[in-house]
DNA sequence: TCATCTTCTGACTGATCGGTCATTTTTTGG
DNA sequence: CCAAAAAATGACCGATCAGTCAGAAGATGA
């Protein structure tokens, strides 16, 4: 009666599709208006769904959405710093930052929408005063840091980096790889003339050279501990 | 009839102070409940007015209101620079960064609800589908940029520093600075037992060092251009 | 003291929007 | 083809809140 294809029904697939679509739609408004501009009635619209259909997919409304969409932007990030540090050693610790820098511009100007949510929704929902929101993105954050740490910590043993506490560094890499990437972004979404450029391997090796050896032109004396 | 004093008739003086009473109870709001969460209702309870009154010193409202803070951050943003590169070429170019990171972790810790404020308005602001806020951002950031980039490209010129736009630098510097600041910040205000520490030197130095000298612990081959 | 001018006030308005649910439409399986 | 189940719908509700304004309160100065 049901011929099975990933283990899921004909029924269950669509319900998944549909449910994908109204999340892309929702994407697509936060990243425009933002969490608080964008209204269910447009996210509906864009999504070919009358507003009380989103309740089918998502009971929880519009917070469920969105902490949808940070679900799946969490474990992408994850998962790419996973990919980019799996095959450290085989190459030289510089490369292999060079190339997670490298990964992560283009993971974002894939998904370019999702760099904006992330720019203009998360410092003000880790900020925010309601604890659960708080400590859903405490531990969302501190995944990442986590992930990005290990490999970190693994460099300092082998003595490619300076010691100190890795998810302090995993912290600063990732505030210059966003820092970065917003300095390069259109600043007016709504003027088409300013395109978001894509992102080149140069980029990812200047600020690669700019986070390890830094902005000197001089050695340190003595480096610090 | 009107005594002076700073060329300001003592009814004009009540006036700014009463602007500045009201200005100061939005601070605080904003930085507790954001832009969006703070009513007019709330902050002129806490100025100790009515709501209608609010208008009398802000006529735009609370948009005003929010431009009149930005403004301030600013401009104590940009002396705050200017300061600390003042007496550069009597120190070494390291000594007057790490002063400039220690100074902007003072200005932070003593206007915590002003980095409150810019950690959760200003990019979802600069990211807006109103052209004027945009430019209003636009032009702000980017005088505090060229501020910041003058000295830099003192310091290049010197050779204290590799050539690269100063810009870029000069982005790179305030996006680490407010990285590592907000790494440092009590998650939730409304749980006092996590205070904001006191910036200690030591942090400067840290962070001068990691941007100047690089995580790296070896020295580049080559120094990348 | 009083007329006038300034400042203050908070009830009210209009608009917005998230969420609900009774009803309609579609799908399903026999 | 039909009855029952599932899905979709959008009018409606209640809450929120920025901004308004007519009148109250207070200051001024002659």
């Amino acid at each position: 009666m049901n011929p099975i294809e990933n283990g899921l029904s004909r029924r269950e697939r669509e319900r998944l599709d549909r449910q994908a679509a109204i999340l892309n739609a929702a994407k697509d408004l936060f990243a425009e208006k933002g969490y608080a501009g964008a209204t269910l009635e447009e996210i509906a619209a864009r999504a070919e769904f009358g507003k009380g259909t989103l309740y089918n997919y998502f009971p929880g409304g519009k917070e469920q959405m969105l902490l949808a969409i940070f679900d799946q932007l969490y474990d992408g990030l994850c998962e790419l710093i996973e990919a980019s540090f799996r095959n450290d050693n085989q190459e030289s610790f510089r490369d292999t930052v060079e190339t997670f820098v490298a990964n992560c511009f283009q993971f974002f100007y894939e998904r370019f929408n999702l760099f904006m949510i992330l720019v203009k929704e998360a410092e003000q929902l880790i900020f925010s005063d309601d604890a659960d929101r708080v400590a859903y993105f405490v531990r969302q954050q501190n995944r990442v840091l986590k992930t990005l740490a290990a490999p970190l910590r693994l460099a300092m043993n082998r003595g490619d980096l300076r010691e100190m506490p890795p998810e302090l560094f995993a912290n600063m890499l990732l505030v210059n790889i966003k820092g970065y990437q917003m300095r390069h972004c259109p600043r007016n979404l709504s003027k088409p003339s300013e395109l978001l450029q894509t992102p080149t391997r140069e980029q990812a090796a200047f600020l690669t050279d700019l986070v390890l050896y830094g902005a000197s032109s001089k050695y340190p004396v003595e480096v610090s501990k």
